[in-house]
DNA sequence: TATTGTTATACTCTATAACTATA
DNA sequence: TATAGTTATAGAGTATAACAATA
């Protein structure tokens, strides 16, 4: 095959959104395996039990934002947490469209089961990086994800 | 609510792998819109024109070990292609197990209207990190890879 | 027997939208 | 009118496995 113009040419293992896209489904699987397949839970499931495991109580629209959820996939995640006996729901008297949303004893035993195990693998995963890059890492998780933020909106305003 | 030791909760905004999530769904809308709503391509088959873009010919097993997608979905995604007159499939004289997969001129064209718009928000993500982060993110990516698949050699051997 | 590639199936996720009940 | 939450639906992705053709 002849090489093309280098500006025209896309090569896939240098191209950060597909390097980011790999590694981020290869962690999804390595962490998610903790909550999956030894505590069933799915990953929407998973993040809704970390936010009120890290804030007590909240409605859904607020776990919506903090987890990076939609709404349909918090009210799924919620309703099968519930069956299981994790959370309860309570009208809030302030505002009745409101569900306040708790973990009961045993959400609160599952969450502190699944913790230690999550963190072990985050600093296993992060062991591998210098002082410096380890360092360096939440910074440019932000930076990039402030400038995606912006690409998206790009696309919305001027399709 | 009564704060709980710290060494037992996830700050799930600093938890890496649910950042690395987040940031690689975020990335994924913004960079796989110029694919998805302007060509019509789903992300598999984008990573097969990738695939074939920058190889030239290659087999389907080849292209699932290169794009990071199992076989099936490589099946499908050169179906599409096929259907759309963007590929050719050839018997491989050689093994006939092995189909021959290769881009068309009509294939070649759409990949080289996508590169140069992929390149470009490429950019735009990494022109917002300082240089020393730019080069620091490749060599970072690289060394969370090896250890995420540590990670997934671990679940597979001692469940 | 093992490998390439296809097909079938089922489950999850995502996105859109319609609907309710409250405000 | 607008918001919180639920339900319905369809499309895409993912995973397992069975299968045909070839090696």
């Amino acid at each position: 095959m002849a090489p093309v113009d280098p500006e025209h040419v896309i090569r896939l293992q240098h191209f950060v959104p597909y390097r980011l896209a790999v590694l981020a489904e290869q962690i999804s699987r390595a962490v998610g395996a903790v909550y999956a397949e030894r505590f069933s839970l799915t990953r929407p499931e998973w993040r809704v039990l970390a936010a009120l495991g890290e804030h007590g109580e909240m409605a859904g629209t607020d776990i919506a934002r903090f987890s990076a959820l939609d709404k349909m996939a918090v009210s799924r995640a919620v309703a099968a947490l519930q069956e299981r006996g994790c959370l309860t729901r309570h009208d809030d008297p302030r505002d009745r469209r409101h569900k306040r949303l708790r973990l009961t004893p045993r959400g609160r035993a599952l969450y502190r089961r699944i913790v230690p195990l999550a963190l072990a693998r985050e600093r296993f995963l992060l062991d591998a990086l210098p002082a410096q890059d380890r360092a360096a890492l939440p910074r440019i998780l932000a930076a990039l994800q402030r400038r995606a933020a912006e690409l998206d909106g790009l696309d919305e305003t001027a399709p």
